[in-house]
DNA sequence: AGTAAAACCTAA
DNA sequence: TAAGTTAGGTTTTACT
């Protein structure tokens, strides 16, 4: 069957191959196979002919821990594995197969634990069709993912862009973009790039500025201007490059005028593109448009798949314009020049501050407005205006008025736009809000979440439910008693254990080898309590490990109190139910509705008579 | 009991 | 070519 397998690979010839962590597991897995039946021609896979594919398992050392990967080669066809495609492109809680294919296409298959595959073909007719369709369907999800998501036909348009192969967009980071392109761009004006020898690394270099939040719950409408890709703006404006800096001994070497030379806010000296312009420049100019004409097409499209695919190619192109700024602030790297990463955060810095000054004193009584406009709140690239309008209109039309007044303080392509409006808008802290969104003046958009538990993945999905479901109340609905009900009935089925444990489960993940911990985590220790029950299946880092808290004596730590979902459901084990109030649900409601409701709902929410009634659960674990 | 540090994840 | 950047909130553990 193997060799049958092989042969089909060469007559198809494909151009790519593809699976769900093929990589990891079905190639080494197969050849492993291969070798141990002694089959002569299946590890011919690659369009060479002499060139046997092997697994070559790569074990790096380092002072932080080992690096663990395998390479194989398949001389002419990319190994593109989706499941490393659905990690880079999808934020989720899990990424098994299962999972991913639930969430992104609704479909779902049934899971076979490898233990009994060997019961299963030596069974009956119907074992072995119960294998044979999770063996069709664990082949047809991950082309049907392909299909679904399009992440070829952006990574074809990436590889152009940036110039590197289809792989090293899988396989390696932003840097490999950024080098590449500077290559192309600097063998064209005969640059030769320096070998950088890697040095020690310095402090890190200071970065953006979050203005202080005046927090609370707006109910008047809030605008937020956004300058658009505001550090590869600044590095095209400034002319920022590797070859257009003026070390300070070179200042005064080349008999320039004052106007060559720009002096950045941080200090450091560049001459102007009369002079010579530099390549960053040019590579983020090219990086901006490619994002522009992607941006075009999202907006005239109608598929909501192809606007999803479009969406995430403008978004890869973004992280690949920023990349070109972070890879100069690298020390790690191939070529770090900390004057231009200081130089751009500089800028950025007395941006944001002029930003808000000018808005300020520009839209003030004083000025011939209605009210006093106060930024209450921005973050590195943006700042949040209360114009005190009543209306979307006003706001939005202030909005733009300020941000077309304020992009002409600065140099072309740096741009300040109007972007949106928040009404209402909850500020609780620094990155974290929440409001609706309007760009338009008849129905809001959405309701955008930013830092806040509804969209963060360390948490269980009830917590993320019942935030969500309030701040819909609060914001939409605007029915503050709704709320306050709707909460103490969650918290009463909760201690009554009415609540359903897959809305209890907490993932987080697996960053660290086991031995490189400091402090013993719960999701750590349930990892290596998995590898001891079952080898085979032992998490991996990366992997993301889905986990509950059962009952304890009082006072256990929460990492002798974690367990396996699965295997809390197979052995009715009893959640620890009050550490679900305490330590997921009450702080996080505190936080969002404390504005809105003001001081007495600690005592509604935490102490109401619904908190009265507790199922009772005997078995324990711990001390 | 109070606090520093570790860990995680997110905003930009 | 191994690895884009800094800022920041929150929860948990470790230590005093
Ligand atoms: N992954 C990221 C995101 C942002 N930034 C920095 C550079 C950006 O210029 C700045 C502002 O980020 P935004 O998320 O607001 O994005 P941009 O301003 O770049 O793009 P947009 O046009 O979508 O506003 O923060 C970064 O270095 N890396």
């Amino acid at each position: 069957m193997l060799e049958a397998w092989a042969e089909f690979v060469r007559q198809l010839d494909p151009d790519i191959l593809t699976g769900y962590n093929i990589n990891n597991f079905d190639f080494p897995y197969l050849l492993d196979r291969a070798k141990y039946l002694k089959l002569k021609n299946f590890a011919r896979l690659g369009r060479i002919k002499d060139i046997i594919t092997v697994v070559k398992e790569i074990i790096q050392q380092t002072k932080f821990g080992k690096r663990k990967f395998k390479n194989i080669n398949i001389e002419g066809r990319v190994q593109y594995d989706m499941h490393v495609v659905i990690k880079r492109d999808f934020k989720l809680r899990s990424y098994t197969l299962n999972n991913v294919s639930n969430e992104i296409m609704g479909e779902q298959k049934e899971d076979v634990h490898y233990s009994i595959i060997t019961d299963l073909q030596n069974g009956d007719d119907q074992t072995r069709r119960r294998l044979a369709v999770y063996c069709l369907k664990d082949a047809e999800l991950p082309l049907k993912l392909l299909d679904h998501v399009k992440s070829l036909t952006n990574d074809i348009e990436m590889a152009r862009v940036t110039g590197v192969p289809l792989s090293s967009l899988l396989n390696k980071g932003e840097q490999v973009k950024v080098v590449a392109q500077l290559l192309r761009h600097a063998q064209s004006a005969g640059y030769f790039i320096p070998v950088h020898e890697y040095g020690p690394t310095t402090d890190q270099y200071e970065g953006a500025t979050v203005l202080e939040p005046k927090t609370g719950y707006y109910k008047d409408p809030i605008a937020t201007l956004d300058f658009s890709s505001l550090y590869p703006s600044i590095m095209i404006a400034h002319n920022l490059c590797y070859t257009t800096l003026l070390k300070p001994n070179e200042v005064n070497n080349f008999n320039l005028g004052k106007d060559e030379i720009t002096i950045t806010p941080s200090g450091n000296h560049f001459v102007k593109a009369s002079v010579r312009k530099g390549l960053l420049p040019q590579i983020l100019e090219q990086l901006l448009s490619a994002r522009k004409k992607a941006k075009a097409m999202l907006k005239d499209e109608t598929d909501s798949v192809y606007k999803a695919v479009l969406n995430g190619r403008q978004l890869a192109l973004k992280i690949s314009a920023n990349s070109v700024y972070g890879f100069t602030g690298a020390q790690v790297g191939k070529l770090p020049c900390l004057e231009i990463s200081g130089s751009v955060t500089a800028y950025g810095r007395e941006m944001i501050e002029l930003t808000r000054n000018l808005v300020e004193q520009e839209y003030s009584i004083e000025k011939g407005y209605a009210s006093n406009a106060e930024v209450i709140y921005g973050d590195t690239d943006s700042v949040m205006v209360n114009f005190k309008a009543k209306d979307l209109e006003t706001s939005m039309k202030l909005g733009k008025e300020a941000a077309e007044a304020i992009s002409k303080k600065f140099i072309s392509p740096i741009k300040l736009e109007f972007e949106k409006v928040y009404w209402p808008y909850l500020l609780i802290n620094k990155k974290r809000y929440a409001g609706l969104y309007y760009t338009g003046t008849d129905k809001y958009d959405k309701m955008d979440c930013k830092g806040i538990e509804t969209v963060r993945r360390d948490n269980c999905t009830l917590v993320v439910d019942v935030i969500n479901t309030c701040l819909r109340k609060l914001l939409i609905e605007k029915d503050e008693n709704g709320t306050v009900a709707y909460v103490q009935q969650t918290i009463s089925d909760l201690l009554q254990n009415n609540v359903d444990i897959s809305q209890l489960v907490i993932t987080k993940e697996l960053t660290k080898n086991d031995g490189d911990y400091t402090a013993k985590q719960a999701h750590v220790e349930l990892a290596k309590k998995l590898a001891k029950r079952d080898p085979g299946n032992a998490p991996k880092l990366g992997d993301r490990i889905p986990y509950v808290i059962i009952c304890g004596a009082k006072n256990t730590p929460a990492f002798q109190k974690v367990e396996d979902p699965i295997y809390v459901l197979e052995n009715n084990i009893p959640i620890d139910v009050s550490y679900y109030l305490e330590n997921q649900l009450s702080k996080p409601l505190l936080r969002i509705l404390g504005p809105v409701l003001g001081d007495k709902v600690e005592s509604i929410i935490l102490r109401g008579e619904h908190t009265l009634t507790r199922t009772k659960v005997t078995s324990k674990v711990g001390a």
